[in-house]
DNA sequence: TACTTTGTTGAGTATATTAGTCAACAAGGA
DNA sequence: TCCTTGTTGACTAATATACTCAACAAAGTA
């Protein structure tokens, strides 16, 4: 049940957009370096995000990415959906063709749930969110004043 | 995301034991045969199991394995962590250590409610909740009365 | 215009995992 | 004793993962 490093890289350089591309494009070679992902794994993790129209890019000198919507508008679960494909724990799930006994199967109705319980979590999350967690958890100190 | 095929027949092997223990042991080919999974497969699905005091066994003529406990004291999330492992969705949920990102990262605590989603469902579901959806579909005409 | 910077794309690859099979063995019942 | 059944470990084909390499395309800069 392990999510790949697409999914958790992938997510990882949407919040560092989100974090980072508020004046202008955002360099490839900076978010591989503040990830610590190589720039060639960057490049092909940006392809599916782009081709989603999820982040856009402009090359040459100067170029870079950003995020084509606003933080708050983008659910992580549009997110893993594009870099990792479907997050169902089984393939009946999404078609239940795929096996005979979709129709009578109780264990793939627990399958569904799993999912459900999943979308439940990435669908009610936005890059804004953890934007904003992440500012929490920089100034630890600062917060604990106000809790 | 995906479970394995260990995770899913696994739990499939564990309801046809519910269903079809009653009455003495169940023959592990019986239980291929009812499920369509090669008997040297069910083979390897039924060790684990064993091993983790899941399951109990006798060999010889007439021999077969059996529930341990009772369908209503066994979970859905100790079989499929006996036959899958965790279901963190990566590594760093169960180990820290593996990603030096842990105490800052906030998309681990994303992968973290993941989990914990999905053992809420895991956690909440024994064998005889299966059991009793598995009734419930097999007589869907009479089930049709009382709604 | 020429050059440089940056993103785009596709091919290739080492490693690991999955999903099994094969075969020898152990133990219990008839 | 023989047959039936579970136990175990070695082995393997296929697939997926997690990348790298390298050629290319487009946009800015001098």
């Amino acid at each position: 049940m392990k999510l790949s490093t697409r999914g958790r890289y992938g997510t990882r350089l949407l919040l560092d957009l989100a974090l980072h591309g508020r004046d202008g494009p955002v360099q490839l070679k900076d978010i591989a370096h503040r990830e610590q992902i190589s720039l060639q794994y960057v490049q092909h993790l940006v392809t599916p995000l782009i081709a989603a129209g999820m982040v856009r890019s402009t090359r040459g000198a100067r170029g870079g990415v950003w995020l084509a919507k606003s933080p708050q508008e983008i659910k992580l679960s549009e997110a893993v959906g594009v870099l990792e494909g479907s997050i169902a724990p089984a393939e009946c799930i999404d078609d239940p063709k795929t096996c005979p006994r979709s129709d009578f199967c109780v264990t793939r109705d627990i399958w569904g749930e799993l999912k459900e319980a999943m979308d439940g979590v990435l669908g009610s999350t936005t890059l804004q969110d953890l934007v904003e967690r992440q500012k929490r958890k920089q100034r630890p100190v600062e917060v604990m004043y106000y809790i």
